[in-house]
DNA sequence: TAACAACCTACCAAATTAGTAGGGAATATT
DNA sequence: AATATTCCCTACTAATTTGGTAGGTTGTTA
């Protein structure tokens, strides 16, 4: 399951998302329409724009805003940031790989039965974009 | 992630399944070939029991066995026992629904594509068997 | 009746999650 | 230059979940 700080990003990035273009929003200000605690959103919008997928400006005017458009936004990559790795074991992860311990030819097993099931959850969600969340929201 | 309970849970079962019809696995026999510590495991195939995937017998000659071929026990089934709801958000999950606080359009947008997600998730897991995953381990 | 083996209740430590507090640094306006 | 504005940074905390452990109880078999 995604924690609830993915998706207070998701509710974030929507909003950011349908005022893509519009100039930048506060923080504040998202914080009080999609009701996000001010100071845990202002984490999540720091990570995010680290991770490039916001830009940010300080002082009167400033506020966040995508740094792309919200189609070149894919639901694989926010979760990645904010939520960690997709796949169900350490060792079937692509951009979280770990050695699993003890790993012998049962557990293997269970890795090729992970590593299909990973690569169809990927279809998806690298498939799908922001755009698609608010499309999809009408 | 699946939790590490989960795949010790998997692990059991495994080798559960590669000595199906053979008669009950002590659960000291397990933890020793398994590498699972004895009295996590005891807590492990107790739920699996209660969950009616097990069957078990006390005294001499007793132990634990699948209750079923290891054909019938598939993957999805044996995550919602031990590490609980397979969707990504808890407005998606089938087996564990609850509602999201604050659901609103774009919430929905998200939810829209979880959804997608969820089933392509669950296509793999609930197709895919214990036998499945001895049949790869080769 | 002894041994064996699963069962049950309760506890505990470490890690993770979901925040909060408070000041610092950059920017724009006056 | 001063002030207000807004993001940025470090550190702390409370609650929950995870990953176990301890020790006795109950049922079974020989």
């Amino acid at each position: 399951m995604l924690s609830k700080k993915t998706q207070y990003a998701f509710r974030a990035l929507s909003y950011l998302a349908e005022n893509y273009g519009k100039g930048p929003l506060l923080i504040s200000n998202i914080s009080v329409e999609k009701k996000i605690p001010l100071k845990f959103l202002e984490n999540i919008l720091n990570e995010l724009k680290k991770a490039d997928l916001l830009e940010s400006k300080k002082g009167k005017g400033g506020g966040y805003s995508l740094r792309v458009s919200p189609r070149k936004i894919n639901l694989a990559t926010v979760i990645r940031v904010i939520n960690g790795p997709i796949a169900l074991l350490p060792c079937v992860s692509l951009n979280f790989y770990e050695k699993c311990e003890d790993c012998n030819e049962e557990h293997c097993g269970l890795r090729k039965m992970m590593t299909i099931t990973r690569d169809a959850t990927l279809k998806i969600l690298e498939r799908k974009t922001l755009n698609d969340i608010i499309l999809a929201a009408v």
